[in-house]
DNA sequence: GAGTGGTCTAGACCACGCG
DNA sequence: GCGTGGTCTAGACCACTCA
């Protein structure tokens, strides 16, 4: 039994066990060798991309056995924070170098291919820095006036425009962001926020609805005021479920539709 | 190591290996285990709600050890076709007593509490015995002109009516179904496929798309022709990805949201 | 207290990637 | 051939449930 980490039997973590009551409060080993991989993580000691140390130099280095560090890094593996290569080793996820270039876009052409329509052209129409709404600062976890960074762009695929986005990003994090960085980019805009900010995006949660387009909404699609629209609004977090984007997105769907899949 | 069930360096699975080529054609034993347990649920040889034989008697019969048999479940339980419930067993997952009632409708009131609105009040508007369309036989893996059940209903929330859904469900699976049932079963849909005629859905994919509603469509739902709704087109697989129901459903979502996770 | 799943360990061997 | 992750085993102990 290991001595470092709390072992399982100490384990209560040493809280002031509350007057009888049998609060867990417990936590397995792996459990906190994950929150300790986890942390290291954030702190950037390995960056996006990277490999970690192998499982047995973590099970050395926290003093436990190399399958109590291999449950750990499942648990991160099944979060999609790291990917595992047999052979090769454990390395940091991005969203840079992926196979599906987008991760967290559900729109596929209907025609079932995403990969014949390629990468989406970007057209950024404004990027700048303004004081968040009540509404936009709530969301963000932010305060009412607060710096934000603003900007709206038109996705086209086949040039065909597709997608308007407005998107909102904490104005601390992501200072000086500018149009050029949106679209000079090659690649998913999550990288670029990777490379440029150091800031990662792990998980979202999107909102959808049916909608019309305002009259400038609709100007920029290219679409009539009475087409009807995928409403997507989209959160994303970076570690330790601390919300860093928020994203409005109007989809057409006439030759594109959004793909879920339940289970 | 084991010999009832392949081994690992047995392994290649008595294939003719194709002229000194490398093709992997090679499985790991738990994932043998799992094939077979997933081929006894299949069978039918436990039913939803019951509880599978333990780790220790499953290693027993299949002659592996019980760390194998863990693994195997673990993978049946991640894809939510097992439950584990420690000091209790295994058992084989039901869409009847579920916490969430609803586990394939991911549509949410903008108050964010379901549990406030309660179940939905069912409308059957329709259901018989029809020849299949060639499309809906062609997603369905039917022939055109095949018998297929029909049904048409709308779901109420607090007494708004808002989603209107079509269902097709192959006619030698359903053989028999009635509105009657649809409505009298105190509980999902998919719980009483499972009672009445022995079908599990496991999985399913949506497609989504904003819409407008034609006349009839929008008298169901008691909107406006002019209000854009979700179109949510989903298809439900039972086990070995046999497709056994599509459903065309219209969502408002002005007092709704369609909510996805992302990660 | 008996039985179930859950954790942890230690050690052996396998498959893969790369030099 | 070495190092990496992946599989498999056997055994010990822990936490939960229920009679």
């Amino acid at each position: 039994m290991s001595s470092l980490p709390l072992s399982s039997s100490d384990n209560p973590i040493s809280l002031p066990s509350a007057a009888g009551l049998s609060v867990p409060a417990f936590s397995p080993l792996y459990q906190q060798i994950k929150a300790l991989i986890l942390h290291s993580l954030q702190a950037g000691e390995w960056k996006p991309g990277e490999a970690i140390p192998s499982e047995m130099e973590l099970a050395a280095r926290f003093r436990v056995s190399q399958g109590t560090v291999r449950k750990a890094i499942d648990d991160l593996a099944a979060e999609n924070l790291v990917v595992r290569r047999q052979g090769k080793g454990t390395f940091v996820a991005t969203h840079a170098e992926q196979q599906v270039q987008y991760r967290f876009l559900r729109l596929l052409p209907d025609s079932g291919d995403a990969s014949v329509e390629g990468p989406a052209q970007r057209h950024i129409i404004d990027c700048k820095r303004v004081r968040a709404s009540a509404d936009v600062a709530r969301i963000l976890g932010l305060r009412a006036g607060d710096a934000v960074m603003q900007a709206r762009r038109v996705l086209s695929f086949s040039g065909v425009p597709t997608i308007l986005e407005d998107i909102w990003l904490p104005g601390t994090s992501f200072k000086g962001l500018t149009a050029t960085q949106m679209t000079s980019y090659p690649g998913p805009t999550y990288a670029m926020f990777e490379l440029h900010f150091g800031v990662r995006m792990v998980r979202a949660a999107e909102k959808i609805r049916a909608v019309l387009p305002d009259p400038e909404q609709a100007d920029l699609l290219q679409v009539s005021p009475e087409t009807p629209l995928l409403s997507v609004e989209r959160l994303a977090y970076t570690y330790n479920d601390v919300p860093m984007e928020l994203r409005r997105g109007l989809y057409r769907t006439d030759t594109h539709h959004y793909r879920n899949d339940l289970s």
